[in-house]
DNA sequence: TGTACTTCGTTAGGAAGTTAACTAACGAAG
DNA sequence: CTTCGTTAGTTAACTTCCTAACGAAGTACA
């Protein structure tokens, strides 16, 4: 047993890089880190001695010797990823590498339970790294200890009533829900492959997620993206109110302007955005304006956002805007508005959430690996 | 003379510490650059042969050893900033620390003679390292060369004649003059020390800067902040127009309201923005007033920026939006719409362009110095 | 079944930077 | 005027990582 748990530099970062690809041969990660082949080398034996790396196979494909394989060890650990829903808890165990280790389910009154179950899952033996929560509210640093705590009280006792199920001592990180959502897009979604894009989500409320360079921008109150405060009505004549935005444009205002619209003539009125949707794929008239209505309406909200960022790519979410459906309506008043914009679809849609904050997790997991390491004892 | 200009690695970094210092001792040079004494003690060696610093004395000012100072030397060169404004054309030539050692002024159409004029009086033998150019426009990269063009066809005209007088074979860089002015505000004016913060500049235009984490953020189209393009009017019942929200907010418009709302007993109507806010300060009650419109319709715009970004900081600047009478109104329709956000005036005013010109200069020709000496011949 | 070719992994030597210790220079106190 | 404390700068040993070359282990092909 090494008495020193501390990794060299190079090794960290090979460490990294094995966790990012999940599994690997020396010569990739060389070539992924930017090291030499005979450091990797000291760097995997390093890694293997520590168990946070094991060989896993060989490569046997093209020609010449067939290289060793390596994969993440026992000794690196999991995270686990809490998504805070208004109705339903999903959770995530994941290793560092992302791959899944554990999932549950519950309604928001099982939230704990949930947790319990997940955290039973995981592989024994295996070290919890680091806990992302994702809330539905704005998330700032907490005063002491480097916690997080949410800003606002909507979703604080929820929060105060799963971490009685956190185990001690790990630490735990709180996110907005669309920032995790964002991420997910990012990573495994529609914005696969971008450095900078917005993830516009609209449902009961309506957030957008703002992601520049590969990071998250959270703001100097956390409040980034919280698009309910856009001034709104905005004309010479009006003042706006706080929040009015959200209600106009978000799902209750869309079914109550349906109710209002509706007419005897187009049959029963949707209860739910799915019905209405539905009834518009099929030709209804009185939908179909509801729905080419909304959609003229979140294109002015990504004018908004494009006018302020320019992100060049809006990914649209949400329980009313990932269909689909809108996207022509979407971009032509965006379009007409503003500057050349990319509009796409959620594709992770309700498991984003959950996903994403793993995703954090998995990031701050590998993080509290290969820097806790450099603690001097 | 050394064959090989290459520097290493440590004493690049060592002259882009030198060149933000202004000054420094090897001390100095050490603990900013996160190196050792004797590794800078190399360094600071290599960058005299190459005449890139120069010892400039000694700092004999507490107990124990003093310690020689180093400043940059000849051979370290000199950049160029142009504000190409709507009237003015303003040239300002800095070493690469910022020091100023040529300036020039003169109207849109002297602008050929004002560079002229800048690229004279720089010294003689000092190799000048890149050009930026501030313009009223949006800009985007050029296809082709990596070079930079105008994004429309406003400011197109004026620097195509600019660029004759340019010496050929050295980097030209095209910005936006709001993001110029952001960063004028960032090294050396309101935001000072911040990290993360929006300039919003009302005048006959609006724009704004975006600075997040001492970076400017330029967007997919280069039209980050191009605030004109925000959906305006917004209502249930009312259709945005491109461009409606600049006619609104702009100087045009308040000069255009105090017109309409001018009444005989309040004497001769002001036909500057200067003149009605000096009447506003004398308490007249007509000026008042529209002076408090407008600060909070400028409130009203910050809120938009303060729902996208929650920067923490606006600095507001522009010929109608630079007066500190606005403040109290625009912190009170910011505050009773968005987040906690503070609200200074400008502090570099109409300087600000060619001031944040040069700094991005600066920084720019510091990595020419540091990076092309890496080229392989 | 060799032989040639290709790729993996290790060994050896060197470049760059760090820590630690030592010498040099300066101010203040006795 | 000497001595002491403090800070600057240099020298030496050690660490880390790279390049280059070589041995090892596979595949392809006559």
């Amino acid at each position: 047993m090494a008495e020193t748990p501390r990794l060299t530099e190079s090794a960290s970062a090979v460490f990294a890089v094995l966790a990012q690809a999940g599994s690997a041969t020396r010569p990739q990660l060389a070539s992924l880190a930017g090291l030499s082949k005979p450091t990797v080398s000291s760097a995997v034996a390093e890694l293997e001695a520590a168990r946070l790396a094991t060989h896993s196979g060989t490569a046997s494909g093209g020609t010449g010797r067939s290289a060793a394989v390596y994969g993440l060890g026992p000794a690196s650990g999991a995270v686990l990823a809490v998504d805070l829903g208004p109705a339903r808890t999903l959770v995530r165990g994941c290793a560092l590498d992302g791959t899944l280790l554990a999932e549950a389910t519950g309604t928001r009154e099982e939230a704990v339970e949930a947790v319990r179950e997940a955290l039973d899952a995981l592989p024994v033996g295996a070290p919890l790294r680091t806990i992302v929560v994702a809330v539905g509210d704005v998330t700032a640093p907490d005063g002491a200890g480097g916690g997080m705590r949410p800003a606002t009280a909507k979703a604080g006792p929820v929060f105060d009533a799963v971490s009685v199920a956190l185990p001690p001592g790990v630490p735990v990180h709180l996110e907005n829900n669309v920032n995790c959502a964002a991420l997910a897009e990012l990573h495994e979604g529609a914005a696969l492959g971008r450095r900078t894009f917005g993830y516009l989500r609209i449902g009961v409320g309506i957030g957008l997620g703002i992601v520049i360079g590969g990071q998250v921008l959270r703001g100097a109150n956390g409040a980034a993206g919280e698009l309910a405060r856009l001034p709104y009505p905005w004309d010479d004549d009006r003042e706006p109110r706080q929040e009015a935005l959200e209600e106009y444009v978000g799902a209750h205002s869309l079914l109550r302007r349906a109710a209002a619209a509706w007419r005897d003539a187009d049959g029963p009125c949707p209860d739910s955005a799915d019905q209405l949707f539905a009834l518009a794929a099929e030709g209804r008239e009185t939908a179909g304006a509801l729905v080419a209505r909304h959609a003229a309406d979140v294109g002015r909200l990504a004018a908004a956002v494009a006018a302020v960022l320019d992100p060049g790519l809006i990914v649209l979410g949400g329980s009313t805007g990932a269909y689909p459906q809108l996207l022509p309506g979407v971009r032509a008043e965006l379009g007409r508005l503003s500057w050349p914009t990319e509009v796409v679809s959620s594709t992770v849609g309700d498991r984003g959430t959950v996903v994403g904050a793993a995703r954090l997790a998995v990031a701050r997991g590998v993080q509290t690996v290969t820097e806790a390491a450099w603690v001097k004892d």
